[in-house]
DNA sequence: TGAGTTTGTGTCAATCAGACACTAATCGCT
DNA sequence: AGCGATTAGTGTCTGATTGACACAAACTCA
């Protein structure tokens, strides 16, 4: 009997390093191990509704104002042990959280860097994380998705940290800077500043009307690979 | 009971206008009504494996070199009166073909402009069908997707053409010929010219190694909708 | 032969990205 | 108070790319 899932892949920021929320799996199969949030789909219940249920359920966060974005289908006949599962893959990205973990049942979730997360993930996860992390670098390209990493207010540095992390490649803060303040719409200014433990007080910012970013921010280093294009599982 | 589904868009080029194959649908619900092809997910059967043969069965198109690929998934409680039906949409691109209804059970599958079939497809088929359209003009942007509405063999000119419909937008084609042949990788000189019935003779060209494009070719109007960056259905 | 049409090359100015010099503002330390 | 260290922010320069367009090339048709 075919059963539906919705699986989160849910991404964030934290010390200098993208993370992924992941449970430890509290029953068979997979016991023990660790595994994307997740579970099966109710009836009537639609899709996204369902992943902003397992959102709160099992992590205790607050789907409503984050971002959430369906990410693939993963069907492979074999992919779960218990029967034929179907999984909806969605993306979450939320800024670094004070506690995130604190949730009902949400006792076993844990932030892992994602270099900590990759090939240790229960059924077919880590072709969701690896799918769900080439998605968040082309949206930093292409959308103002990065400020949805940071809290709700923000400065250019902390925004530059988004992409360096996203990207895994540093960029030059002076060019970083004269982009994003150029691109109409991306973040206004509060004209607040925050005073950080060393250097030069900052602007703080916050997240502009503007969703999509044209002219796009490339990465120089290689594109998005084929794979990520065509998600197909 | 919920079951699963994969439906198709199916996209080519046809008398320079966008077309999708569509199906005269032969039983209920929506009788004689329009519909993009499709059918229920078979037992132990993979998605994409899904896809290729409601293609075969319903079009006579064979998938395995086409273009194929995963676009969205359709969850929406009550998108079918029959009940529980969760499908899983595909995007292809095929190339205008000489006798693309030619099949078994294809006889009622015919190539309609998209103009035409927007707004009157049944079941929520307007809405994959514009994720559909919206997906390929990304594509176009950003990988050699192009080249999938072409036969093995084509001109500059073609592609172009290509390019033209899909977007509907004219472009220049002294620059579009620039940028095409300045891209290591998307298309390959073959030697031989075609001869029109009007004009100078064009170079024919197949298709390059290159997947992605890189710089990206981008539209100068608009970019990608809010909607299309964010499928969530 | 000449008009018409499409292909293909070249030019030019405006814009944009990357590299980097330099100033501003704050800290801790002496 | 003065100095170095650190981060923020502005400005400059160069090379690459884009969009607009002139013009030559190759062919058909009348």
């Amino acid at each position: 009997m075919l059963r539906l899932a919705v699986d989160l892949a849910i991404l964030t920021v934290r010390n200098n390093a993208l993370h992924v929320l992941v449970i430890t799996r509290g029953k068979e199969p997979f016991l023990g191990s660790l595994a994307l949030p997740g579970g099966f789909l109710r009836a009537g219940e639609d899709l996204r509704a369902a992943a902003v249920r397992e959102l709160r359920e099992e992590t205790g966060l607050d789907g409503r104002d984050m971002h959430l974005e369906q990410l693939a289908t993963y069907g492979r006949p074999d992919r779960d042990p218990r029967g034929r599962v179907v999984s909806v893959a969605y993306l979450t990205i939320a800024p670094d959280l004070p506690a995130p973990e604190a949730g009902s049942d949400a006792a076993s979730a844990l932030w892992v860097p994602i270099s900590k997360a990759q090939s240790r993930l229960a059924f077919d996860h880590d072709d969701i994380l690896r799918d769900a992390v080439e998605r968040a670098r082309t949206r930093l390209e292409f959308t103002t998705l990065a400020t949805a990493f940071c809290g709700p207010t923000f400065t250019v540095g902390d925004l530059r940290k988004v992409y360096e992390v996203v990207w895994d490649q540093p960029l030059d803060p002076r060019n970083f800077s004269r982009k994003v303040l150029n691109t109409a719409g991306f973040i206004e200014a509060t004209g607040q500043k925050r005073i950080p433990q060393l250097g030069r007080p900052a602007a703080l910012y916050r997240r502009g009307d503007q969703q999509t970013l044209n002219p796009p921010i490339l990465r120089s280093n290689g594109g998005p690979e084929l794979e990520a294009i065509s998600v197909d599982r």
